[in-house]
RNA sequence: GGGCGUUUAGCUCAGCGGGAGAGCACUGCCUUCACACGGCAGGGGUCACUGGUUCAAUCCCAGUAACGCCCA
């Protein structure tokens, strides 16, 4: 039955292989409808256009984990996958490829544009999904989905349709966030805020009709100066009271224009006169409305002054503004120009400075639904995780703005709204009407927008099951139980969700958000291309293997803490995988011929040991459990790690060869039992966290097996008929003797090769019994040729001593060491241990400790002193004797 | 300007109201029949600073500083 495994631990071959078993068999397979509980999981769809960064790799292995415990508990898992068309980020790659062959997309057109988009996607999109594959993604591959296939953008027109009709959606001619280079409008959170060194210049604008007489305004945008409408000054700053109602020129342009007062205006600011751009500002736009003044655009589309720039008309942004500075120079206008540090806008797409532009846009009336989405979280339908991502959910949904939704590119979806040239009626419906519902003409034009990439993401925990049709899948696995996520998108995308979840299902998208860190490299810089920090994953999984790179995420999963990206801990998680390797092979060598089939757990006899081995077992899978159930992901890694290395490696292994070896035939029946049945359990508990290497092992295991994949197997859960409490703490006593003896090895610096001597003297009966009946392990672990065991042995005069609880350890030294080595080992010990006394005594001299503790504490913390002070005891007598010796 | 987070061993990080932990790195011994991607033993920390609460504070509270992030 068993195989023979190679020496080392060979990620790659092991991971294509099983990886390619799973998805053939179908075992990521949802089915629509079971008789087990359903938990699902949505991805948050990568781009099309996206490669696997360390964000997404951290991502999926958390969902990873939690769908494939959650199958191996019994569930019926879906873990729905996809990708998203990222409208700007496409067409942004596409009109590159067309810049190479000297194009643009208006010499194709739109229709040809958007065919060549499919066709790049269908070639080159969408190779993310075979990196996630790589990392072992568990998804129901079968059930992909894309934003703009055809369910989901019919998904797209029924919710656009319906929000439309119920008055959600409009449209408004105001100032929205204008990309010059993308040529489309972005909503306020797809602007980002970057601080610049900018100028303010201070310029003097003539009072009309009283020559000599000057404001000066100051401005961090000189060029927005020929838009200008007004110039305004606090009502009720005295500088200037005698100047409202009058009318200023516009210096190179002429244009006369008045002085308004508004509170708007900071008289601290510069001068306390500003001047008034509605066209070009958003706080300008405001007192614009309140005072009726006129919007003057001055800029085409591309960020050019247009023809209301006068003379400047064709120059860009930035050149007009070095000219318009140096002419008002020239003028004698320029007053002065500090230094001011101000925040930049830019797309999130490309970087460019985006512009405050006036223009016709779609908007979601976000109000009533941000509501509902506030008002779910706040009664706890959802539970934002870690917690304090809770309060900046409700700040910026108290706070929300409508939403933009319409973009002026060409790949995404296409806004269903037709406008009829004869009515000027608009007609949204779900398919192009034939003619104009208000007027019957049929001189029909369907809007050219397309809407918000997140417009579409928003729907995709209903759109992906099949929605607005009433599948079984939604009845089955809507509401979803939990989406895993970054907060950078916890606005973009997880709060719409929310929104458009509960107005078009009547019910909370997930149960839980789970929000992780963002992964830096190791000194915490967020990893970037420009910057040539970035860590490729797929690099890592070549390098180390997938397991090893889960494992490391999964341990640094700590919440509400970035994950500084340290390599040496990858390559420690990678002996880890070699670790468990190496132990399943062991446990295979020495189980030839052993079929658990035969033997039954109860009918066994254990060994203190055994009994040890299997309460940490069963402790494990509690702590993993609980921590899992709280995502504390951390958590769970460092329990399977401490068990798998520091119990099962180095401790259990080791017991179980001289069972093995020299063991009575029940002793090594128990053992061998023993040893397979907490390889089996490990490895079941060790699955989500690494999948291939475990199932490697677990296939090669002796036994029936009830399913063909651990990834079916059940989830090792704890009871409490395999727990032993005393054995398990009376092992530990063994095993601190054992670490007393080897002190002394280590100290003495007595090699392994050479086997030593040992009295043990024990305080009681009891302990003695206890040494006494595990001899052989301490023999064993701690390489002695001749053990003695009693009490109240005196220690011989020679002998090296430790104490470990209530033993005595002595080690005759003759031949070993010279007296000197002892007697610094022994200063060194006692050293140690003053200082513990120190502390326990200044505690329990205290008499507020003494009468205000609780009694128990009290009481613990004289048992500790009075051990502690025993050994003391012990050490000092015996340093006496060997400085007798010297 | 508003909010949040972080500060613990040389490095990367856990932990947390009652004797400071892990991995890597470091020192010594060891090619012991699973593993040198290993074993055993060991060294190393006024838990950022200042106050407060408490019998007891690395942990709770307040403030300070440095660094980082989000929003305006």
């Amino acid at each position: 039955m068993t195989k023979e495994l190679a020496k080392g631990y060979e990620p790659h071959d092991v991971e294509k292989r099983w990886y390619g078993e799973w998805e053939s068999k179908g075992y990521f397979r949802a089915a629509a409808t079971s008789d087990k509980k359903p938990y699902s999981i949505v991805i948050p769809p990568p781009n099309v256009t996206g490669a696997l960064h360390m964000g997404h790799a951290l991502n999926n292995t958390l969902q990873d984990i939690l769908c494939r415990w959650k199958r191996m508990q019994g569930y019926n898992v879906l873990w729905m996958p996809g990708t998203d068309h990222a409208g700007i980020a496409t067409q942004n790659v596409v009109e590159r490829q067309l810049a190479a062959e000297g194009k643009d997309r208006h010499d194709l057109g739109r229709e040809d544009f958007i065919e060549r988009v499919w066709k790049w996607k269908a070639e080159s999109g969408g190779q993310i999904i075979g990196q996630l594959k790589r990392l072992g993604a568990s998804c129901d591959w079968e059930r992909e989905r894309f934003t703009m296939d055809e369910g989901l953008s019919k998904a797209v027109r029924t919710v656009f349709v319906k929000l439309y009709e119920d008055g959600l959606i409009y449209r408004d001619n105001r100032l929205i966030n204008w990309c010059p280079r993308c040529h489309t409008a972005l909503s306020d959170i797809e602007v980002e805020h970057e601080d610049h060194k900018g100028h303010l210049w201070h310029i003097r604008y003539p009072v009309a009709g009283e020559p000599g007489r000057f404001v000066t305004v100051a401005t961090t945008r000189p060029e927005t100066m020929l838009g200008d409408t007004a110039v305004a000054v606090h009502p009720e700053d005295e500088r200037y009271t005698d100047l409202i109602g009058k009318s200023v020129v516009l210096p190179l342009i002429g244009r006369e224009i008045p002085i308004i007062a508004d509170e708007y205006v900071e008289r601290e600011f510069g001068t306390g006169v500003v001047k008034i751009t509605p066209a070009h500002d958003f706080n300008d736009f405001e007192v614009g409305l309140r005072h009726g003044l006129d919007k003057i655009n001055v800029l085409d589309e591309s960020g050019v002054i247009n023809a209301a720039g006068h003379q400047y008309e064709g120059m860009d942004r930035f050149a007009a503004r070095t000219r318009i500075v140096a002419e008002l120079e020239e003028a004698g206008l320029l007053e002065k120009i500090d230094e001011h540090p101000m925040s930049v806008g830019g797309c999130y797409r490309c970087k460019t400075v985006v512009e405050p532009y006036l223009s016709l846009q779609w908007y979601v009336k976000v109000a009533p639904l941000a509501e509902r989405a506030l008002d779910a979280v706040k009664t706890g339908k959802t539970r934002i995780l870690p917690k304090q991502w809770e309060n900046t959910y409700y700040d910026w949904m108290e706070n929300i703005r409508d939403w933009c939704i319409s973009r002026q590119i060409w790949w995404g979806h296409r806004i269903p709204a037709w406008f009829c040239d004869h009515c000027g009626e608009v007609n949204v419906a779900m398919d192009a009407p034939t003619k104009c519902t208000k007027c019957g003409s049929d001189e029909l034009r369907q809007e050219t927008d397309v809407l918000d990439t997140w417009f579409s993401s928003a729907l995709w925990p209903f759109s992906t099951m099949g929605w607005p049709e009433q599948t079984e899948e939604l009845k089955t696995f809507y509401p979803t139980a939990c989406l895993v996520t970054g907060f950078d998108i916890l606005f973009f995308w997880v709060a719409r969700m929310m929104m458009m979840g509960l107005h078009f299902m009547d019910e909370v998208p997930f149960t839980d958000v789970y929000i992780h860190a963002l992964v830096r490299d190791a000194h915490g810089h967020k990893m970037s291309k420009s910057k040539g920090n970035v860590i490729d994953p797929l690099t890592v999984i070549d390098q180390y293997g997938t397991d090893a790179f889960r494992f490391t995420l999964a341990a640094f999963a700590a919440q509400g803490r970035d994950i500084k990206l340290a390599e040496e801990r990858i390559a420690g998680y990678r002996n880890f995988c070699n670790k468990v390797w190496n132990a399943a092979r062991f446990t295979l060598m020495n189980l030839e011929g052993f079929d658990p089939d035969t033997v039954s757990y109860e009918t066994l006899e254990y060994s203190q040991g055994d009994k040890w081995i299997l309460h940490r077992l069963n402790e494990t899978a509690r702590i993993v459990d609980e921590t899992l159930t709280g995502y504390r992901y951390n958590e769970s890694a460092m329990a399977l790690y401490q068990f798998t290395w520091s119990e099962f490696c180095d401790w259990y292994l080791e017991l179980s060869k001289q069972d093995i070896y020299n063991g009575s035939p029940e002793r090594k029946q128990a053992t061998r039992y023993v040893l397979w049945y907490t390889l089996e359990n490990l490895l079941r508990l060790l699955h989500p966290f690494m999948p291939f290497i475990t199932e490697e092992i677990w296939q090669a295991l002796p036994g029936t097996k009830a399913t063909p994949t651990i990834m079916q197997a059940p989830y090792p859960v704890a009871c409490d008929s395999r727990s032993f409490p005393q054995d398990a703490a009376d092992m530990e006593r063994i095993m601190a003797v054992i670490g007393g003896i080897r002190n002394i090895r280590g100290e003495m610096e007595v090699p392994p090769s050479k086997q030593i001597a040992v009295i043990l003297s024990c305080d009681s009966e009891d302990t003695r019994r206890l040494m006494k009946h595990n001899e052989s392990a301490i023999i064993s672990l701690a390489r002695v040729s001749d053990l003695a065991i009693g009490h109240g042995i005196e220690k011989p005069e020679d002998a090296s001593i430790q104490v470990a609880g209530d033993v005595q350890i002595y080690v005759p030294l003759k031949g070993l060491v010279d007296v000197a080595a002892e007697e610094e080992r022994l200063l060194k010990e006692i050293g140690k241990i003053e200082k513990e006394i120190e502390m326990f005594s200044k505690k329990l001299e205290s008499p507020a400790f003494v009468d205000r503790a609780p009694a128990e504490i009290v009481a613990k913390e004289r048992q500790k002193l009075a051990d502690v002070t025993a050994k003391k005891l012990v050490l000092e007598e015996s340093l006496e004797k060997i400085k007798k010796l010297r």
